[in-house]
DNA sequence: TCTCCTGAGTGAGCGGTGCTCGTATTTGCG
DNA sequence: CGCAAATACGAGCACCGCTCACTCAGGAGA
């Protein structure tokens, strides 16, 4: 009641249309706010509606006013995760010189393990189990690929700057590259897509590996066989290991978004 | 009370010590065998004391006259997963000719691969997201260590066959490499430590994204991905692609239990 | 300006969870 | 045989997701 009035005094001053459409876009901010604190600090599978219900001053029953359920919720969750992944791999990627392909590799792939450290609740939430009943929607397919788009967008430059590479591709791959080529921006390689699919899960794997506790006692600098890895890959990808002297035509950079 | 003299009869017949024993190591032996059922049908997320118990015919708080808590369940349920798939992965590497390394690096990549996509809930108790509260005790690493073991003795046998070999190698790495050799038989060769430890890293981060579904849309074949990143670690590991003109002494393999 | 529909919030309730504790029963050892 | 220990019971606590009938205020249309 009093709160309402407060809404209203509010709304009038900031002009809005409709007071109700802007204390539903408020509650609706402040309960993913929440459930994004909570997943920080307790991990995703103890994101409780009630608490977050108790948080607001609210009865439980009223947060399905906004959610339908727990796991609509979540996906929400999951979406602005992938988004913020996302945005800090193109940020790393577009700090580097454009021509630098080693350093923008590197670049890259350092942000999402540093990402992936920073908010290891959130790469749970990410690429940790999936919940069992939960089927990812199609809201997601489109912020999952952000950052491993950034990848690819690498991979284009790459190979602009040093032709198309032949090599040994499984021909189930080659068909799997080929449909995908349609979707995406991706090198005509198949090697490099190769390439950049492998890397792919291993620095998935590398980060999985460390974050979920799986190198306790086994590797005390995650980092050191992250970078290893990623070196690894940088040897394999980009053909030359100092590209100071050789010009280089990147047409991949300013066509991404 | 008819269960018990049922039991007590077949304790006598079948000569055992003690009828109470031999009812608790049954009970328990079928609380896991419910438990582990449970988890493959649902996921670890959804394990239930209380659904055990119901299917059991007691009372819910009878299981935990058995188990602490379910944490305690899990654990258990852990440990067998991952003595299962150390079975496997020694029985895929043991039945490929000894000096067939690239046969066996095969194996032993593709029965991690199988196993995991024939108990998927199983991988996921292992791999993915670790329970919030849970830290997993002592009584896991041993068994945990046990497929990764096999790869290691792989390793020694490539390297006791081709010789110690160079490479730059993270001076911090080089360190936990050195203490790992405590532990494990392990090679000498610390390029041969890293790669092990990143084609770890690859194929449980592809086995990862093709069992969380990362892959869907995107490469309808992960076994030719998985098979393809195996290869590249292949190449890497093992020095010479034809293995048969050349005479190998694989110490190794009696050594390993 | 007034009416009336719609949407936000309430609170009781259902069925489920892990876990605790006091009690009753059963078992098997001395 | 008696008694201590092991075992099972069942009520209960504090949670959880989710449903439903309900009240009440916001705001659009007559």
């Amino acid at each position: 009641m009093q709160c309402s009035r407060i809404r209203s005094t509010l709304a009038i001053i900031i002009r809005m249309a409709g007071i109700r459409e802007r204390a539903r876009v408020e509650t609706t901010a402040e309960i993913v706010r929440l459930a994004r604190l909570q997943v920080e600090q307790d991990g995703a599978a103890s994101l409780s509606l009630r608490a977050i219900a108790r948080s607001l001053g609210m009865v439980s029953s009223a947060v399905y006013r906004y959610f339908a359920s727990r796991d609509e919720l979540l996906t929400q969750l999951i979406v602005d995760s992938y988004e913020r992944l996302g945005a800090a791999v193109e940020l790393a990627d577009a700090s580097v010189p454009v021509a630098d392909f080693r350093g923008r590799w590197r670049a890259a792939a350092n942000s999402f393990r540093d990402w992936a450290i920073e908010n290891p609740s959130e790469y749970a939430l990410l690429f940790g189990t999936p919940v069992p009943g939960y089927a990812a929607p199609q809201d997601t397919i489109g912020p999952a690929s952000r950052y491993t788009a950034t990848l690819m967008g690498l991979l284009v430059d790459i190979e602009s700057a040093t032709g198309v590479r032949e090599g040994a591709v499984p021909l189930q791959l080659q068909h799997d590259f080929a449909r995908l080529r349609a979707f995406f921006p991706a090198p005509a390689s198949d090697v490099l897509m190769m390439y950049g699919m492998t890397s792919w899960a291993g620095m998935m794997g590398a980060i999985t590996l460390e974050l979920f506790g799986h190198l306790r006692n086994v590797i005390d600098t995650p980092g050191a066989l992250f970078d290893a890895l990623v070196d690894q890959y940088a040897d394999l990808i980009i053909p030359q290991p100092k590209p100071i002297h050789k010009a280089v035509k990147a047409s991949g950079r300013s066509r991404r978004k």
